[in-house]
DNA sequence: AAATATGATGCATTCGTATGCAATACAGAA
DNA sequence: TTCTGTATTGCATACGAATGCATCATATTT
């Protein structure tokens, strides 16, 4: 029932022409003659022919795909960043072959998969990978990006992340100046570069204004994480053994906590507690949480990534960049701003 | 810098082999000696050496590919589904090549898309694709799955969905016997089969019980259109002129009905009035809405779906298959259920 | 030891398209 | 009219791996 599907060489056939001229016919910038290209989309649109994406990219050497490695979509964070950069490099004629990592996955038989597919770039969304892995890639030829995240050292692997030590910063300074005096600080994973530059900024923060953190303990990023690391921080029953407000590394914890504040601890927020998180996702402004946030402003850094990625595709000598946006403070109930 | 990637031939040159035997030592099941098989595999690490995919998957003409079509990701549902479906894929030797359907991309380009990436398969995702353009995949010889969703007429394509008119009905008992008379429904996309089926089983119920439906809206399975369409069911201020519960056509909607609800109308759930969705999305189980949802077994709708892909891809005489999984009632708070 | 069966190997071709090179046509210039 | 330049076109080959077929070596049988 399905015929074979139409060849350059079917569609010369009938167009009278060579396989050259309907190769051209279909290559922007070259040269044939108006009327030999005429003849042969005719003869292709008869046929139902499209050209085989996989035949060009054997000789081209350019699939026009790029992988993007995720982890864990739970956070929202990723699928709304998934959806437009898979939106923004689809406008540009890529597509996105999409990776999910995994812990439990041996990383170099991801590695292989990776190369085996010829992509003309990676995107890396993940935390989870190491950067020596990234670094490997990088020398096989293949563009890297890592987005929302620094490399270590790799200056041949690109970065694309938000000031998060600016961020760490707003995020003390709106807790101080609502008067907190007992802060404290719920981590993400602790080797990941975001983490590492929130806190950073937020100690540094308060150290400025002579306070410390007064309650710390990590939730490496998951939602039951964040649950059982509010209930250690937040277990002693005398209001002033425990924090008054809570800095946690991002909104997906940010909101398990509120969740675990007001349901297991039968603390209010932001009355009993001032919670505010980081990325300002979509769930940060439902009414149920109102939860302030540092807001990462998605769509540069996705202009960003396409824009590394399309440049070192194209041009091989480009060094490795590192971008690194700013970020504002949306400030909403869950620290006692107005809703 | 980039050093040329090895092939097979140079591969074939170390180890003192043809290519013909690097390729066979790759292919499993295929005649070659153990001993040459580990001088393949030496030399082969030696030069960094991975088979080319792209090459592979034009004399195979199998690509080991899947496209999913999905559409607006904010709605959980599909994060999650195109995460454990990416794994499965994976776990079988395929990757997903991720396509962001948009109502403004043209379908026909969009369709010339896929057919030049020669994927293995199509999985969709969207609810908003035509089921002609699905046609016309299936039609190309690729085998095309509507994931959550009946296809009208064709017979080439599968489909997997819930059981929905089932969960409409499980709705409506379960709304009835906490005793409410008033009973709403919020509509998602009133042309999809899965809107169809929610409100004919939800409907048939609620006559089966003597009621019929006190008050109906469209929320087009937005956040933003369930806002509207439940300022629009609420509006009045008499309680006896609006309902006291409301089935709303998914999780994604009932949350931002639930916002509305006791933001901007300051009604209580489950005390003024009762919610329940469809789906049992990670959110509904959020603490701060503890909605009661029907929930889809997105595992198992995975496991049919790669299931038929994979069988539809090994052997194109299987005929398209229609599954319907069953579903089940998750009460929570949002009903008046204990938490 | 000879005949046969079995497994391993290499050769040559194939998949569908892009492209360097040579050949051709056709224009304008002299 | 003849020459030079430019625009088209086709030929042949390359991309990298898989595979049918023929060949060869080895194991098994008689």
């Amino acid at each position: 029932m399905m015929a074979k599907a139409a060849t350059s060489v079917d569609v010369a056939k009938l167009a009278g022409v060579s396989q050259s001229a309907v190769s051209r016919a279909y290559t922007p910038g070259a040269s044939v003659a108006e009327n030999t290209r005429s003849k042969v989309m005719d003869a292709a649109r008869k046929l139902g022919y499209r050209p085989n994406a996989i035949a060009r990219t054997l000789i081209t050497r350019k699939s026009r795909m790029i992988a993007v490695v995720a982890s864990y979509l739970d956070n929202q964070f990723y699928p709304v960043v998934i959806e437009k950069l898979s939106q923004r490099f689809q406008d540009d004629g890529y597509h996105v072959l999409l990776f999910i990592a995994q812990a439990r996955m041996d990383t170099d038989e991801f590695l292989m998969q990776l190369m085996q597919y010829h992509v003309d770039g990676i995107v890396m969304l993940s935390a989870t990978l190491s950067s020596g892995l990234a670094k490997d890639c990088a020398n096989a030829g293949i563009p890297v990006l890592l987005f929302n995240r620094i490399a270590q050292l790799g200056c041949t692997v690109n970065s694309v992340a938000s000031d998060n030590e600016a961020g760490g910063r707003m995020a003390a300074q709106a807790l101080l100046a609502a008067g907190h005096k007992r802060i404290g600080y719920i981590a993400g994973m602790e080797d990941s570069s975001t983490n590492r530059d929130r806190e950073a900024g937020f100690t540094a923060e308060l150290a400025a204004q002579g306070q410390r953190v007064f309650a710390r303990t990590v939730g490496h990023y998951s939602f039951a994480g964040a649950q059982t690391a509010a209930r250690q921080m937040f277990q002693a029953s005398d209001a002033m053994q425990r924090p008054s407000a809570v800095f946690v590394a991002n909104d997906h914890m940010a909101i398990s906590v509120m969740d675990t504040l007001r349901g297991d601890l039968k603390l209010r927020v932001p009355q009993d507690v001032a919670v505010i998180g980081f990325d300002n996702v979509p769930q940060a402004a439902w009414g149920a949480y109102s939860l302030s946030s540092i807001e990462q402003d998605a769509q540069a850094m996705i202009e960003a990534t396409v824009r590394i990625m399309l440049e070192q595709i194209s041009d091989d000598t480009v060094l490795a960049q590192h971008v690194n946006l700013p970020v504002r403070l949306i400030e909403r109930g869950s620290t006692g701003a107005a809703v």
